[in-house]
RNA sequence: UGCUCCGUGGUGUAAUUGGCAACACGUCUGACUCUGGAUCAGAAAAGUCCAGGUUCGAGCCCUGGCGGAGCAACCA
């Protein structure tokens, strides 16, 4: 009976969810659900947007409806193609696809242009002559109304006139606006005569110089909603205020029972980064990290380059939820969703990234064996692979301690531990350098104690990864960690979040050593490294010079028992 | 001191809409292990921002506080 208990006990919703059932059951918009995804091309897109795209296409997804891409061009000075590309790119990494529905608000620039001559002929816009300063000047403040602008009661057609001069390039920019006539006392400061329309002389992506006049987000968006048909248009919590200017606009729209809703949710937050497009821009601008894909980047193609899988991201947003709470997400739980999904997937490898070399002075010179060893633990149909063992192997310089504490339980004088697919070996003595390091270490072997051999079953403290030296591939590999070394690097007080990136966030490591079956490894290819972490391939990688990135390490008890 | 929104273990979310505060991550034990991984078993951890009220019963409803966030770009 526990069974169908499990069964029947209902799925929780999150608000939207809520508010879309009841919108569905009371038959709003036909029984339609159309969401859009719509990006600003001004650049690329951080996890935070996997969140919005999720549930932008999750929604459309789960109610059998459709999620348009959108992109939102109307600022011609900020906006790229290249951005574009990007943006399209990374959508389709995480799984998504808005079919042949990509459509830009620079699409509707006619169609916005008639409405805002609607509303001129309406009364209910005008063109203002007045300075920026000016018109900041007469909003007014949270807490005092604003002022009318003395051009606010000019004549329809003059209005018209000079707005039509205003889009044929008659004025210069920041000369005049237009601006809807609403209510300089509002306590809504969006509501105190927004401007809708500026002059700008950039020639726009996609539209060249046809316009001179653009108009601003409050004056697009929700327009382009109702152009597409779309029925939730879910936005973050900064757009809050924003609602009843959304609301005002469709009023003058609408001319039927259909009606876009605008809905808000908290936005993704990260501990040990920052999020702002702003910002991340600035990290690329001033070389603090390589480019908008540095693995160190809460950027998706960052992301991706770091080793994370579409399917960990989308899990992780899962995981987080959707709520009206501004939150902070604990990075680790990211982390978590990596590992769980590599875990399953991601085949295992030897790789050393601090070499030392142990050599088994009771093995035959210049004779090889083949270990055969499984490929993942988890996952039998991974199948096994031959890895070479010879004399001279490489094992982690850290698995090795000449003065062990207690709990250490690698190789040290005195002990012995297994070599992971391969032998039992026991410490004989070492050699240093002139430095006094050690430079060698020397073991025997018992040739029964190999894997599946009569003695393999024989108790021995630790299991070590390791590589053969003369087989070995070098390879570069580099350990990523947190950018920043405080939770909230942004929401500090006078202290700007650059002051706070962490100096080891990048290490690079040279003359690492890993198995020959790597040799034909090739970017995104993913792997774990043994008892070390998971790794990718990078991009800068090639046959004669590997190189790996470490996407995040594996759970180490130990590092933390010496914390 | 205007408007809008938000306060549930350390963190993120639940609580079948008024019925014994649950789950995940993290933390800590122990078992198992040829990865100090994984897996398994278990523990600690909030009495729901505060104060009143309604009710047999309040995290959910009401009132009043307190705290936090957003909003005064010709950005989105």
């Amino acid at each position: 009976m526990k069974e169908s208990e499990e069964i029947t006990k209902p799925e929780s919703q999150h608000f939207i969810e809520q508010f879309i059932e009841k919108d569905l059951s009371e038959g709003k918009n036909d029984g339609r659900v159309h969401t859009r995804f719509p990006p600003e091309p001004n650049g690329y897109l951080h996890i935070g947007h996997a969140k919005a795209i999720c549930l932008d296409f999750g929604m459309a997804e789960k109610y059998g409806g459709k999620c348009n891409l959108r992109f939102d061009d109307t600022n011609p000075t900020k906006e790229e193609v290249e951005y574009v590309d990007s943006i399209k790119e990374d959508i389709k990494w995480l799984g998504f696809t808005w079919e042949d529905r990509e459509y830009y608000a620079s699409d509707y620039f006619g169609k916005l242009w008639n409405f805002a001559v609607l509303l001129i002929n309406r009364g209910l816009a005008y063109v203002d002559d007045q300075s920026a300063e000016t018109i900041a000047e007469q909003k007014g403040t949270p807490t005092q109304p604003g002022t009318e602008s003395p051009y606010r009661n000019r004549s329809i057609e003059e209005n018209l006139d000079l707005f039509y001069r205003m889009n044929e390039g008659e004025f210069e920019e920041g000369s005049c606006v237009l601006r809807a006539r609403i209510d300089m006392a509002s306590p809504n400061l969006h509501m105190r005569d927004p401007i809708i329309y500026r002059i700008l002389k950039t020639p726009h992506h996609r539209t060249g110089t046809t316009w001179k006049v653009y108009p601003m987000y409050d004056f697009a968006h929700g327009q382009s909603d109702y152009f597409e048909g779309i029925t939730h248009s879910l936005c973050t919590l900064e757009f809050e205020v924003h609602r009843p200017l959304y609301d005002w606009f469709i009023d003058q729209l609408q001319t039927d029972d259909y009606r876009p809703r605008q809905i808000e949710f908290n936005r993704l937050n990260l501990t040990y980064t920052v999020m702002s497009k702003r910002k991340l821009l600035e990290l690329v601008k001033e070389g603090v990290v390589s480019g908008w894909d540095d693995p160190r980047m809460p950027t998706l193609c960052g992301l991706r380059r770091r080793g994370y899988t579409p399917e960990s991201v989308r899990r992780f947003v899962d995981l987080i939820g959707y709520t009206k709470v501004e939150a902070i997400n604990d990075v680790s739980l990211l982390e978590y969703a990596v590992r769980e999904d590599l875990n399953k997937r991601a085949p295992r490898v030897f790789g050393v990234l601090r070499p030392l070399k142990v050599i088994i002075t009771n093995y035959p010179e210049g004779k090889v064996e083949q270990m055969e060893i499984e490929n993942n633990p988890e996952d039998v149909t991974q199948g096994k692979r031959l890895v070479p063992f010879s004399r001279e192997i490489f094992i982690e310089r850290d698995d090795f301690m000449e003065n062990p504490p207690n709990k250490f339980f690698r190789l040290a004088p005195g002990r012995e531990v297994r070599l992971k697919g391969a032998y039992i070996i026991k410490y004989t003595g070492l050699l240093k350098d002139n430095k006094g390091e050690v430079s060698e270490v020397h073991c025997t072997y018992e040739p029964e104690t190999r894997s599946g051999g009569p003695q393999s079953d024989r108790k021995v403290k630790g299991t070590l990864h390791w590589v053969s030296a003369e087989h070995a591939l070098d390879a570069e590999v580099r350990l990523y960690d947190r950018l920043f070394n405080t939770e909230d690097p942004a929401g500090q007080k006078d202290e700007d979040y650059r002051s706070f990136l962490n100096p080891d966030s990048l290490e690079v490591l040279r003359g690492c050593k890993v198995e020959p079956s790597l040799a034909t490894a090739r970017p995104p290819d993913k792997f774990q490294f043994q008892r070390l972490g998971y790794f990718c391939v990078d991009n800068d990688s090639t046959t004669g010079n590997l190189v790996f990135n470490r996407t995040v390490g594996l759970k180490d008890t130990w590092a933390k028992l010496n914390k």
